[in-house]
DNA sequence: ACGCTTATCGGGTGTTCACCCGATACCTCG
DNA sequence: CGAGGTATCGGGTGAACACCCGATAAGCGT
């Protein structure tokens, strides 16, 4: 039988080496790489073609989501296992949306990592508890902002803003997304208007309020 | 040589199995007890007497602040290392004031966890290089409640850096507390220096973050 | 009386932002 | 095919920002 090879996406070294730790246990496993943020998650994925990526949702630089989705879009034959601190109904309806093959909240215990990993490795898909008793009860899509509200803007309009949010100026965005500065400021100013919002500090208010960025 | 007796609070399950998997890596340590939140880790120190209290700040119930607090008071010769997500300034002041051991990020790595665990079991005590920087250069008082958050800053500063998180520029500030330009330029680079960020972005969050505006 | 902090105001310089105009290219949907 | 949305890049303009330098004045504690 062929391992499970992941790759593991968190933000956080400590929390990404302990659930390596717990992954390592698993002698059906293999590492094939750490990413702090979803950029890095996604060139490891472009590299190693892994079976399972297992991503927490909250990162800096590109959201576990919004990683997420572009890895289904490019790699479908990558199942992304996501990770989150939170129930919240708007993440949820969005992971499924995007074709998360998991969702698994952070308190979960190690013997229910254990089932996500290779159920989704089997090709199929688990929820946490909590999870799935909103989807089989609430069956109410987010409702509230949240996601709805960012689905009013483009991808690249939620990359550009989230990075905006978390502090960078025009020019560091062009550089760490290699692109021009006047495609920057283009975007910046398109979501702009599409939010009705005029100045940096609304941006970063709304990206909190949406969850895009956490106050920190 | 004893075994360092180990009591691990943190609310999120696969968080703190991470983080048990990595300290059973050490031969000297010895797991005797998990909690979910301040008031269990409480409970376990008084049935246990641990050696060490490794505890996550954030955590519901009884936050790890206030526990590690109780936990020095009632049992000092347990000695408490702090986990947090953020080197918090004011999560900082206020760890060092009430007598905790140590204080570790979240983003350390698995070596440094090794390292401060061990020098909390001697008796000495650690905090992570970043948070290490801000004692040094004197950011925040050692030992000090007085001057945390908001209040290292002026009332005039804290005047405009509410004003420029809700949005308005140095023109509308000026306006509004019926000064000039130049004053209201002069008080907000004074303020950014103060809290060392040294952009809009970062202003909001913080802002945000002390409960000085709201997202919304 | 002296030093320190706070608060006020100014000149100047370079960068970044916000918005105006333009363009090309791709993809999808009808 | 054509229309619309998305993504990319450019010129140009004026406002705002970030940081450098300077100053005056009031208050407060030693």
């Amino acid at each position: 039988m062929d391992p499970i090879r992941v790759v593991l996406a968190d933000d956080h070294t400590l929390v990404r080496s302990g659930i390596r730790a717990l992954l390592e246990r698993f002698d059906d496993v293999e590492m094939v790489g750490e990413a702090a943020n979803g950029r890095e998650a996604l060139e490891l994925v472009e590299k190693h073609r892994p079976d399972i990526v297992l991503m927490d949702i909250a990162m800096p630089e590109l959201n576990g989501l919004e990683a997420a989705r572009r890895i289904h879009q490019l790699f479908p034959t990558t199942r992304v296992l996501l990770l989150s601190m939170y129930d919240n109904e708007e993440y949820v309806a969005e992971a499924l949306a995007i074709g998360a093959a998991g969702y698994v909240l952070k308190d979960a215990s190690a013997a229910e990592l254990d089932i996500a990993v290779h159920a989704v490795a089997r090709g199929e898909s688990y929820l946490s508890p909590a999870v799935a008793k909103r989807i089989v009860e609430g069956q109410v899509p987010p409702g509230g902002e949240g996601a709805v509200g960012l689905q009013r803007l483009t991808p690249r309009q939620r990359e550009i803003l989230q990075l905006i949010a978390e502090g960078n100026s025009s020019k560091e965005i062009a550089r760490k997304l290699e692109l021009s500065v006047k495609t920057v400021e283009t975007h910046r100013t398109q979501l702009m208007e599409r939010l009705d919002i005029h100045d940096i500090a609304g941006l970063v208010r709304y990206a909190i309020r949406v969850g895009l960025v956490k106050p920190e």
